[in-house]
DNA sequence: GCATACAAACTTGTATACAAGATAGGATGC
DNA sequence: GCATCCTATCTTGTATACAAGTTTGTATGC
C-alpha cells in the first residue's frame, strides 16, 4: 500500500511509535474518555522526551481524539455518539457507492483486481458454518477487512483513505458489537448474503443488504453507554487505575 | 461551527499561524511542486524557531502536501493529477448524496436550516445576469461556498468535514478553472439550474446536473499541465525566484 | 468555620543545544 | 581529464532549557 520512496526507506521515528501507542491506548480504553494527563506523565510512562511526545499529541489532537487545555494539561475527549452515528451514515454512503461501482464495471476490465479481492473474501465468509470462528477479536478484524476490501475493490484510493480514517475512528465501539455471540452469527449471515448478491451482479439488492447490515451495527452503537465502556475496560485491563 | 471550549478561548499558537501560512504558500504556488527546502530556510523567512515550524511541517506532511527526506531536507510533493481525478469523483458522490438528503427531508422539519442556506445561495446565483461578477477570485470563493453550503445543508457534520478537506486539497487547481471567462459564465448558468432543480424538489434532475457540472471542472483539471501552473505563478508573483 | 490573598509548584509553548547521519566539494592518484 | 576517497558542512531527530501563565494549597483575617 505504502509507496516506495525514491531513494530512501521510510523511517519510523519516535514520534510515530508514540502516536501509534497512544492511539491504541485510546482505542482500547486504557486512556479513558474524559481522563486528563500531562505531558510529563506520558514522558515518564513511555520513556521519551517531550519533543516526539508532543508531535504525537498534536496528531491525536488533529484527529479529534484529545484536546489541550492551555497550560493546564491534556484531556481525552469524551465519546460523541452523534458523531459515530454520522460516521455510520458516511460508511453506508461510501460502501454502497463502492458496490455500485464494482458491479457497474465491465467484467473483463484490466487485471481484474476486484474479482481477486472478492475471491479472498469469499473464502472467509462463504465458508461452511462449521468452519466459522467464534473469536470476537478475529471476527472483528475480518469484519473490518471485509468492508475495507469492498471499498478498495472499487478502485478509488481517495475514497479508500477516507473510509480507512473512518474505520479507525469507529473501531473502538465497533469492537464492542462483536462481544455478543448472536451479533457474530448475524455478521456471518449478512456478509454471506451481501457477497452473493455482489457476485450475482445485483446492485440494488447488495446495496440494500449492505445498508441494513451497517444500520444494524449503528443501532447497537446507539445503545452503548459509558457504563459498558467502563465494563469493557475493566474486563480487558483489570489492573488499570 | 467551532464549538466553544468549556473554560478557555481557543488560543492560536505560532505553529497554527505557520501552518496556515505555508498551506497558503503551497496553494498559491509560492512554494512550487517539486521545490526543496530546509527547516532553517523557513525559520529565517518566517522568523520563528524550529519547534513551531516543525509542528506545522508535520501537519502538512500528514495532509500529503510535503514529504521529508531523512536528513536531507523537505520537498513539496508534485501534483498528482490522478489523485485530483479521484477527489472529483468523491465530490460528486458526496454532493449528490447531500442533494438527495436535502430533498428527501420533510419540508417542515425543525428550524429549517437547509432552506435558509439555500436562500442565501439563491441571492448570488439566481441574480440577474447584469449583476454577475466577472472577478475570478470572487467567483472562486462563491463557487466553493455554493458546494460546501449544499453539503452542510444536508446536516451530516462528518460528511461536511470530509468535503471541506477535499475542497482545500483541490483549491489550487480549481482556481485555475476560473481564470477563463467562459468558465465563469458556465458556472453561473449551471449553478442556477442546479438550485432551481433543488428548490423544485427534483432529486434526479438536480443530481444529474450537479454530476455534469462537476465533471466539466474535472475535464478542465485533467488538461492542466505543469506549464500552466508555472505561468499562473509567474503572473501572480512575478518576482518569485 | 469560611472566605480571601498569596506564593510555590506545575503546565504548556517556544527556543536552543546536541547527536547521528547524509551530502557535497576538493584533494589525490592515475 | 576522470574517478575515488575523505572530510567539512549541512540536515533532520531528539533532548533540554527557558518563559509565561494556571492551578493548588496554605496562611491569615474575621
Amino acid at each position: 500500500m505504502k509507496q516506495q520512496k525514491d531513494h530512501q526507506a521510510t523511517r519510523t521515528t519516535l514520534a510515530d511509535q508514540v502516536y501509534q501507542q497512544l492511539k491504541d491506548d485510546i482505542g482500547n480504553f486504557v486512556l479513558f474518555p474524559g481522563d486528563r494527563f500531562t505531558e510529563h506523565e506520558l514522558c515518564d510512562r513511555l520513556a521519551v522526551s517531550r519533543t516526539p511526545l508532543r508531535q504525537a499529541l498534536a496528531r491525536l489532537q488533529q484527529d479529534g481524539h484529545i484536546e489541550v487545555l492551555f497550560r493546564s494539561g491534556w484531556r481525552i475527549l469524551p465519546l460523541d455518539f452523534q458523531k459515530f452515528d454520522q460516521l455510520y451514515d458516511l460508511r453506508i454512503l461510501l460502501e454502497t457507492a463502492s458496490i455500485k461501482k464494482i458491479i457497474a464495471r465491465p467484467k473483463g476490465s484490466e487485471k481484474n483486481e476486484a474479482a481477486r479481492l472478492l475471491q479472498s473474501l469469499a473464502e472467509i465468509w462463504l465458508a461452511p458454518v462449521a468452519a466459522r470462528s467464534a473469536d470476537s477479536k478475529q471476527v472483528s478484524i475480518w469484519d473490518e477487512e471485509f468492508h475495507c476490501a469492498i471499498v478498495r475493490a472499487a478502485g478509488n484510493e481517495e475514497v479508500s483513505r477516507v473510509h480507512w480514517d473512518l474505520t479507525e475512528r469507529i473501531r473502538m465501539i465497533r469492537k464492542l458489537d462483536f462481544t455478543k455471540r448472536p451479533r457474530i452469527e448475524a455478521t456471518y449471515t449478512e456478509h454471506k448474503k451481501i457477497l452473493q448478491a455482489i457476485i450475482a451482479g445485483d446492485a440494488t439488492l447488495s446495496c440494500e443488504l449492505m445498508e441494513m447490515h451497517i444500520q444494524a451495527s449503528q443501532r447497537e452503537v446507539r445503545s452503548i453507554t459509558l457504563l459498558q465502556l467502563e465494563t469493557a475496560r475493566r474486563r480487558a485491563y483489570p489492573d488499570a487505575a
